[in-house]
DNA sequence: GAGTGGTCTAGACCACTGT
DNA sequence: CAGTGGTCTAGACCACTCC
């Protein structure tokens, strides 16, 4: 026999899928459920956890527990640092507007709150320092960022980036806070000051959320992240931009093309 | 102040990381650790659940909770595919021996447990015929993977893929089950029927297992599956393959390599 | 059969949200 | 303050593994 918590699940789930409890709509409170499936608290609250999950309801403490609006997965493709090459060298008044943010979600610069922090005296660990091919102790610029959609109250994603300070320093532009957000992105900020990426690469893995990360990106308990680490490569070979971004397991689909040579 | 149950992960998590329990070590047992922190069953387990759905400790059933080995993630990369293209022309002799699987992982063939089903009577539904971009109701070739490492208990990855059944059944040979493992993979099976592949483009989701999937891949509960659709298209543009892949979110890191284009 | 983790109960009390 | 979900207790009984 299936256990209690898997029937109970399963009967919320399909009233969900089938219309009878929609989307937005406050799910029955604990009392009622309890009144209903004749179950202890701590049966009903691991079919309910269930439920959260899988992304299919949203419980707030002190105000109830709502259907999630079957919110399209943000996808996050692999063609937008392509197009985000293609932008930097363009004049500011192409740039300016849309991002690769938007080009992905098909929403506009408006639609979005992007607020970023600047911390000039960052420092390379022993991971970042071997990410950079750098010795430990490198100074370091980190920013933060946090990109909120304005029709909801969840980030989309949390981003840490790291550059090189004395490759950068060169422009103190680059350097300054309150220049974000940088029409064109990191890729026109690189170009100022003459780099140009040749490659790429990503690194995902899923893990539970910390404490921090759960709070912030207003993540049911059970629900993984995808935790994503950016190394961004010049011309030359060098490493000039880490970045590692948290993005919630059940909002993100991550997109990848690869282009195969031809054979001769 | 912080939950009981964090305290306890933190303390049981602190352990582990400084070795005070080792590696493959089993855990004192519950009614030990109940003395020991002395909480209730219910805050003991939920602390325990945590650690498990970080994939510190494994419990087993009847056997005991023990402390994984930390496993090194399995890399799975997206220049595989390219290299898989390069190997797909090659005589037989030189594609035997080494998939892309053991050039992700740096094993060999022997160490892994290859099997495969075919079910040749398969229909598109709805979902893989979009994907395709054919019919409801097309027949295709379904075949299931299941890739276990000898070493360990647990498959690394589950998969199936699906073909167009009309376009590959010129080759009989693809046909039948016994051929597997097929030296080259599948970019070699479809040279045998002219076919070449332009690109490949793959989805990643994050979701919580279903019940088969943590059963197989010996998911502990908590810990979510990376969902991996790839979709193969040849240099006419169609698709000609289909293939949905399902990792242990723990255990498995993803890796991709964007190749950008040189400014003229 | 002894020992392990898995499910479940019937409660108490706390913390957060809104009025 | 009323109403919600969050934490926690002290038990009972079940299911699985191994000797």
């Amino acid at each position: 026999m299936a256990t209690k918590y898997d029937r109970i699940a399963a009967d919320l789930r399909r009233k969900i899928q089938q219309g009878e409890l929609p989307p937005g709509a406050q799910m029955p409170v604990e009392t009622v459920l309890l009144r209903e499936y004749r179950v202890s608290l701590a049966t009903l609250r691991r079919a309910l956890d269930q439920l959260a999950a899988e992304g299919l309801i949203h419980k707030q403490h002190g105000r109830g527990t709502f259907v999630r609006t079957p919110r399209q997965r943000l996808r996050r493709t692999s063609t937008r640092h392509q197009w985000e090459k293609d932008r930097a060298r363009l004049p500011i008044g192409e740039r300016f507007g849309t991002g690769s943010a938007e080009r992905d979600t098909g929403l506009q610069m408006g639609d979005f709150d992007f607020s970023a922090e600047y911390f000039p005296d960052a420092v390379a660990d022993e991971d970042l320092a071997e990410a950079f091919g750098i010795p430990v102790g490198t100074r370091l610029l980190e920013r933060t960022y946090r990109t909120v959609l304005k029709a909801e109250e969840s980030p989309l994603g949390l981003g840490r980036s790291f550059l090189i300070y004395d490759m950068i320093a060169v422009n103190p532009e680059l350097l300054d806070a309150s220049s974000e957000p940088w029409p064109g992105g990191t890729q026109n900020q690189l170009y100022t000051i003459g780099i140009e990426l040749d490659r790429i690469e990503e690194r995902v893995i899923s893990r539970p959320p910390s404490l921090e990360e759960a709070e912030s990106l207003r993540i049911d308990p059970g629900v993984a992240v995808f935790a994503l680490r950016k190394v961004s490569i010049d011309t030359t070979g060098r490493v000039v931009e880490v970045a590692d971004s948290i993005f919630g397991g059940d909002r993100t689909e991550l997109h990848y093309v690869i282009q195969l040579e031809r054979w001769k």
